[in-house]
DNA sequence: CTCTATGTTGTAGTG
DNA sequence: ACACTACAACATAGA
């Protein structure tokens, strides 16, 4: 008699039940039991910057679909296991006598290079075959890259190039019926946090942590149940967002977004206002498509059917609106992602950096990120240039003195996602419009915010917004101003989150320095002690950067280049802009603090005389000398929290100085 | 080799 | 409301 068949099917990015390939093949299977499982890596907890928005969010999706699993079988549910995966899978593998370990394939970063990882070991164990199965995007993005030769598609028309002779995207599965239930599961003597060490030497999220962290006190969570963990185990405040995790509530807003079928139909992204928000102008099913909880094909093959039927009953109606094409449409938005994902499945790790990636131009950004000797990557990053410094937190904090990037910086942090083209505004302004910081650092804040954030799309993005990989146009800079005004010329965003700014007039709204003081007055806010003056001048800094990138580019030096690997490329641009119309106002690069601060533009008058950029001074002082480290005792890390530093501590004690 | 068309999403001014 | 221009100008594919 034929062995009894048992899986171990291990949840990531996939986090539903219906469309799912890697679940189908694993019940195609036919096995005895069924282990829902999910590994609680520490990495994703401790150097991944997750704020609380994505922890919550991915929590409620947890939960959603274990109640799916529980539905389908009473004695199924989502078991977690709280360590790293790379140890916990062939040890679970070896404990439950798995015979298929399945899971839906994963292309993208640290994902990739684990699951080698888990692979490699569940083989060595013997008596385990493992099944990967793609399902995360519409084509595989495997396939795709060895259609493109092995190369990272850097357009769409060269993505869909590589992706026309592959079959195209299949109608979605029926979610299953029914499921095996799980099988005994104990753990055994040999399973203990010995043999599954949290071993990390920085926790990234740190300063978001309000009580100490608890989720590793046990490898099988409190009472030995697999529970899924909370945000008080994991010491974080609850999250402040409208937008709620899980299948259910992916489908929920799929529906009724697609109720609309000429909004479906005629969606053009770039006209879709970055300034509407209740409700949004567009889906808001991307932290739904991160996560798994919405399938792409489900999505793809929605909006395709809602499109056809928009077409058929206009069909006769000469006035109504066409259908809009990819790739301002919807699908369009889908074959970007396409397009990322493959992209990064070509180049690899070093996708999300500058350093070593051999699509993005290299161009000397101030406070890039920062390699030791043996290339592995500085955490935290040393101190840049305090103006540097002061203008990334500013922005960070949505405290710029520009309304339009405040307001979509607060928007971001309290609710987790914001338009497409509210991203491009801020990762313009970050970049090559107006600050000439680096990519690599405004990524790491959307990283920490955005509750969508993904390694391949959000990346991307922002090698594209800055022109170092897929765009170029350099001298297309968004103003702070004007595109706004294209889209609400009330304010509207502003108003409700700005809201110190929310009683002037629409004619200042965008710009509320340049209101006389009596109309400051009569808003109630006067600018430069109310609500920050401008950090710098937009118009200045703007032909700049222009100058500065159109130098970078006449070097043409990538990520992967020689001058770039030994830092040469700095100092040698440095010296171009020197020789060029560059005076030596920012020239200091190595300034410690204290150095030019306050310092605007030169002549501008901007960021002088007044308050300059105001910042909230609660709770800084105790945040210095008395914090400790917020971990629990159960966890294993030696001599960590004495050595770390804090990313931004220095920054806090800057702006508490003045 | 040069030349041209194309590329989701700029601004400011004119008509 | 929309279409056009100049601005200063990028990379790439294909002819």
């Amino acid at each position: 008699m034929a062995k009894a068949t048992r899986v171990l099917y291990w949840f990531r990015t996939d986090l539903r039940v219906h469309d799912s390939p890697a679940l189908h093949a694993a019940l195609a299977l036919n096995p005895e039991v069924l282990y829902p499982v999910w590994t609680w890596d520490p990495e994703y907890v401790f150097s991944h910057r997750v704020g609380v928005n994505r922890f919550n969010f991915l929590l409620e999706s947890m939960h959603d679909l274990s109640a799916a699993l529980t539905t389908r079988s009473p004695e199924s549910r989502l078991l977690v296991v709280r360590a790293p995966p790379q140890m916990a899978i062939p040890a679970l593998c070896r404990q439950w006598k798995i015979t298929h370990l399945v899971y839906e394939r994963d292309t993208a970063g640290y994902a990739a290079i684990r699951d080698s990882e888990v692979v490699k070991r569940v083989r060595a164990l013997g008596g385990t075959e493992v099944l990967a199965v793609h399902g995360h995007t519409l084509y595989d993005p495997q396939r795709v890259v060895a259609a493109n030769h092995g190369k990272p598609t850097m357009s769409l028309a060269s993505w869909r190039k590589a992706a026309q002779g592959l079959p195209e995207p299949e109608r979605p599965l029926p979610p299953p019926e029914k499921l095996p239930p799980p099988g005994d599961t104990d753990l055994g003597d040999a399973f203990t946090r010995k043999n599954q060490p949290i071993g990390c030497d920085t926790d990234l999220n740190e300063d978001t942590r309000e009580t100490e962290l608890h989720c590793y006190d046990h490898i099988a969570g409190p009472n030995n149940e697999f529970a899924i963990p909370s945000m008080d185990e994991l010491g974080l405040p609850p999250a402040t967002t409208s937008i709620y995790g899980g299948e259910t509530e992916a489908l929920r807003r799929l529906d009724a977004y697609c109720r609309d079928k000429v909004r479906v139909a005629t969606f053009a992204k770039p006209k879709t206002s970055p300034a509407e928000f209740d409700p949004p102008a567009t889906t808001l099913l991307s932290p739904y498509l991160k996560f798994g909880c919405l399938s792409s094909r489900e999505f793809l093959w929605r909006v395709r059917d809602a499109v056809d039927e928009y077409v058929k009953s206009n069909g006769d109606a000469k006035k109504s609106k066409p259908a809009s094409k990819p790739p301002e449409n919807l699908e369009g938005q889908l074959l970007f992602r396409e397009m990322y994902y493959a992209a990064e499945c070509a180049q690899g790790i070093n996708f999300g950096q500058v350093r070593g990636n051999s699509i993005c131009r290299f161009i000397d950004w101030k406070l890039p990120n920062q390699y030791a000797a043996d290339g592995s990557k500085l955490v935290p990053r040393p101190r840049g240039n305090a103006v540097d410094e002061e203008r990334f937190q500013s922005w960070k904090e949505g405290k710029t003195g520009f309304p339009w990037i405040d307001a979509i910086m607060r928007q971001l942090r309290l609710e987790g996602w914001i338009h497409h083209l509210a991203r491009h505004s801020v990762a313009c302004f970050l970049t090559r419009g107006q600050c000439y910081i680096s990519w690599e650092r405004g990524a790491e804040v959307f990283d920490e915010l955005l509750i969508d954030w993904d390694p391949c799309s959000n990346a991307g993005n922002w090698m594209w917004l800055s022109c170092s990989a897929f765009f170029s146009s350099y001298y297309r800079v968004y103003g702070v101003k004007s595109f706004p005004e294209k889209f609400d010329k009330t304010g509207k965003l502003v108003r409700k989150f700005c809201p110190e700014l929310a009683k002037f007039p629409d004619k200042y709204i965008y710009a509320p320095h340049t209101a006389p003081i009596d109309v400051q007055k009569k808003a109630g806010c006067i600018i430069g002690r109310d609500y920050p003056m401008p950090i710098l001048d937009d118009k200045l800094e703007k032909e700049r950067c222009i100058s500065r990138i159109k130098m970078a580019y006449k070097k043409g030096y990538h990520g992967d280049h020689e001058a770039v690997l030994s830092e040469r490329a700095t100092a040698e641009l440095e010296g171009a802009h020197d020789k060029g119309s560059e005076s030596a106002d920012r020239a200091a690069d190595s300034g410690d603090v204290g150095e030019g601060v306050g310092d605007g533009p030169a002549g501008s008058g901007i960021g002088r005389g007044g308050e300059g950029v105001q910042v909230d001074q609660r709770s800084r002082s105790d945040e210095q000398g008395t914090r400790k480290s917020k971990r629990a005792g159960g966890v294993q890390n030696s001599e960590g929290s004495s050595k770390r530093r804090k990313t931004d501590r220095k920054v806090d004690e800057f702006f508490s100085k003045k």
